[in-house]
DNA sequence: AGCACGCCGACT
DNA sequence: GTCGGCGTGCTC
């Protein structure tokens, strides 16, 4: 093998030298060098000696041979923590297919904004009359650039860096020229932003149900003997998950390790995070979306200076230097939010088992609802399993019936709302408890169902359901099958068969229309744009201010009520048609979670489902509350389709502007894939136009491969990604998405 | 970030 | 001519 030439990042911070520069490996070199490792580089036309970091290795040189210069050595140190995160950034890049900048910039995010850490200041040194001085005599000899900036100088004393050399235009050069005549001096000053001070409580631990303790001890008896593992939790809501995430940290910060907690949206699980703040303190440091890019630095920073033990934060918080990792827990684990939907599109679930691996670390993930994908591990022996099924804050499950909407169709009643529930909520108005409702808005992708009897229009080749598409016709998105618009339902000739969809709003103004006086508080992507407004609807809900809450996904998390005695799901088949094939499992763990929310507090809880389909087993599944049961019956249907985690899928996006040339390139693209790779075990399906086939003028067209081995994907990768390089295309024009979790 | 190159006005 | 200041652009 012949690999020649190694990618290196200098490691200097600035924007401009943040990508990789191709070197020369010496012979003598070849076996050390691999990416991750620290090299020594001659570097700018001075040939200056600086450090960098081997990103990657390939046998073609990218660059003018004759002006390339070699590696003049190998770091012979230990790992360092940059070494760390490139070495993850290549095996991200090898699994879920991206550049190695994409990788890189996801795993180091801050490293372009170290300036932000690093704040440099100019000051000026000398008195008033010097300096009135000085500027006379800069005036006389024309040195304009010296001249503008001691001016700036006289009128404000201070000046930041890049407020010189940005928007005064005045080069570095300059700088360094006064500061050595010590007419200014630059001082760089580390500012550290802690974005949460909040008044700490004192948060004693609780004594231990024989459930948590088992987990526990387990869970470290592995980690001491050497062996850490992978832990499932499957708990139902309020068993204590976060009692034993907790106790697990502090035991990890006792042995000098340190923990990473991922959280779906910190927003969505405040609760969560203030339990941890609170027994913890300074010592548990908290990320998320709204950090601005120095406050982000800083809390990776942090995490590298051993300031603090725990990190808590969404996905990216995986990326957290900790120089001696111990523990990733992952909360809500089947979250569809721990999948990067840009490039790479990871799943941090398993990002965090190797990142594990590398740091002798364990993983503990958490769910009231796992993933196919996790239960399916667990089931394997893969992950340890463990079940908590007693609900410690008291309570009982929640009375949970189904009502059929055809039934009330069929009686003349054409609201949204069943006769029961309508009862229901006036009965429980009546008696000053409160009410969510919830809609479920996830099949906006408008699938085509019978009002009358509940027949939804599938695919005869995959299983889904087919989409109204604009042109007025039906399609399959998964292998381009398509069949004129229905005007009648082929199963029971009703007329009633369209398109399915329906907005907060008009069922807000309806709610008003049969209850005018119920005070409704109503929550959606719409009406919580700003953080507030979702903290204050609430908090406003929770303190009794309004009887019923109205929403999507958001309110069903987190968040207690104790004063819910009702939780009506209006259609909730909504999220059952959309053509994915996780659609069943989203339903459930939607349904479940929804459930959940009901009966808290003191008093019993019920639960309506409404729904055109009452005999899916989803629904029956969510309404008997049997995880088990649901997962034994939709594991076969994806063991007989091969979706995952039976197996694997590899969804390959094309996109172009023009719809030709994205449309010939995946047809030619498909072929050779059928040519080439013949073996039984993979399957090819498509080329297809997406399910959004068209997003801001690039058209989009799918090919999905699916194969029982991973490695029979990553091949059909490769083979694409070289496809692309050969026909001269540019790389940007094809995506990856292994095991996707949203619809193409 | 740091360095050299080339342009431009000033002065032995 | 040539020296020093100053902006610009490149670094495998």
């Amino acid at each position: 093998m012949t690999v020649n030439y190694a990618d290196v990042i200098i490691d200097i911070s600035h924007e401009k030298v943040d990508r990789p520069f191709q070197y020369m490996i010496p012979d003598e070199m070849a076996e050390q060098i691999v990416p991750g490792v620290e090299v020594n580089v001659p570097f700018g036309r001075g040939n200056a000696i600086r450090k960098g970091y081997v990103t990657g290795i390939s046998d073609v040189c990218t660059f003018d041979s004759s002006k390339m210069k070699s590696i003049l050595g190998v770091s012979s140190q230990r790992m360092s923590l940059e070494s760390r995160q490139i070495r993850l950034a290549a095996w991200i890049r090898e699994q879920y297919g991206s550049t190695m900048i994409a990788a890189l910039k996801t795993v180091l995010p801050v490293k372009q904004k170290i300036k932000v850490l690093e704040k440099k200041t100019v000051i000026l040194l000398l008195n008033r009359e010097q300096a009135e001085e000085k500027l006379d005599f800069f005036h006389k000899k024309k040195q304009t650039a010296r001249s503008r900036l001691l001016e700036q100088l006289i009128i404000t004393n201070e000046i930041p860096q890049e407020v010189i050399t940005g928007k005064l235009n005045i080069s570095l050069k300059t700088i360094r020229d006064l500061e050595e005549q010590k007419i200014l001096s630059v001082s760089s000053e580390n500012v550290y932003r802690n974005p949460f001070t909040h008044k700490r409580m004192i948060d004693e631990s609780k004594a231990l149900s024989e459930e948590q303790q088992n987990i526990i001890t387990t869970v470290l008896c592995d980690f001491d003997n050497g062996a850490p593992g992978r832990y499932l939790i499957h708990g139902i809501t309020g068993s204590g998950k976060t009692e034993v995430y907790m106790n697990l940290a502090q035991e990890m910060a006792s042995r000098g390790r340190q923990t990473i907690m991922l959280i779906p949206e910190i927003a969505l699980t405040y609760q969560t995070v203030m339990r941890f703040y609170n027994r913890f303190g300074d010592r548990v440091s908290v990320m998320n979306s709204k950090l601005s890019a120095g406050e982000r630095f800083d809390q990776f920073e942090r995490a590298r200076n051993n300031d603090t033990d725990i990190m808590i934060g969404p996905r990216s918080a995986l990326f957290a230097p900790f120089p001696d990792l111990g523990l990733i827990i992952i909360d809500e684990e089947h979250e569809t939010s721990y999948k990067n939907e840009s490039m790479p599109k990871y799943h941090a679930r398993e990002v965090a088992q190797q990142i594990a691996r590398m740091c002798s670390a364990c993983v503990v993930m958490g769910s009231a609802t796992p993933s196919l994908e996790s239960y399916y591990r667990a089931k394997n022996g893969e992950y340890k399993l463990f079940e908590m099924t007693q609900r410690l804050t008291g309570g009982e499950l929640p009375n949970t019936q189904i009502i059929d909407l055809r039934e009330e169709m069929r009686m003349g009643n054409r609201s949204i709302f069943s006769k029961k529930l309508s009862d229901l909520i006036e009965e429980k108005l009546s008696r000053k408890e409160q009410i969510i409702l919830f809609i479920n808005r996830r099949g906006y992708a408008g699938f085509v169902s019978c009002r009358s009897c509940g027949h939804v229009m599938k695919c005869p080749h995959c299983a889904v359901s087919l989409s109204e598409h604009r042109n007025g016709k039906l399609i399959c998105h998964y292998c381009g099958y398509e069949e004129p618009m229905v005007k009648k339902c082929p199963e029971c000739s009703s007329k009633f068969i369209a398109g399915f969809k329906a907005g907060t709003q008009q069922i807000e103004e309806q709610i008003k229309m049969k209850f005018p006086y119920a005070r409704v508080l109503r929550m959606d992507a719409d009406s919580t744009r700003k953080k507030e407004s979702y903290d204050a609807i609430l908090s406003s809900f929770a303190n009794h201010e309004a009887d019923i809450l109205l929403g999507t996904q958001m309110i069903v998390k987190g968040h207690d009520f104790p004063y819910v005695t009702l939780v009506g799901i209006l259609a909730a088949d909504m999220s059952l048609h959309i053509n994915d094939f996780r659609a069943a499992e989203r339903t459930f763990q939607l349904i479940t979670q929804a459930a959940g929310r009901a009966g808290r507090g003191d008093f019993p809880g019920e639960v309506i489902i409404q729904t055109y389909q009452p005999e899916h087993y989803s629904l029956q599944y969510a309404a008997k509350h049997d995880y088990t049961g649901f997962y034994e019956e939709e594991i076969i249907y994806r063991e007989m389709m091969m979706y995952p985690p039976a197996a694997h899928l590899l969804v390959i996006l094309i996109l172009s502007p023009k719809e030709q040339e994205a449309k010939q390139f995946s047809d030619h693209l498909a072929g050779m894939l059928r040519e080439k790779f013949t073996e039984k075990s993979i399957h090819l399906v498509g080329p297809a136009p997406a399910t959004i086939d068209k997003i801001n003028d690039i058209y989009r067209v799918v090919i999905y491969a699916r194969s029982c081995n991973y490695s029979d994907l990553t091949s059909i990768r490769d083979f694409s990604e070289e496809y692309v390089r050969t026909t001269g295309q540019n790389s940007d024009m094809i995506q990856f998405d292994f095991d996707p979790m949203g619809q193409y």
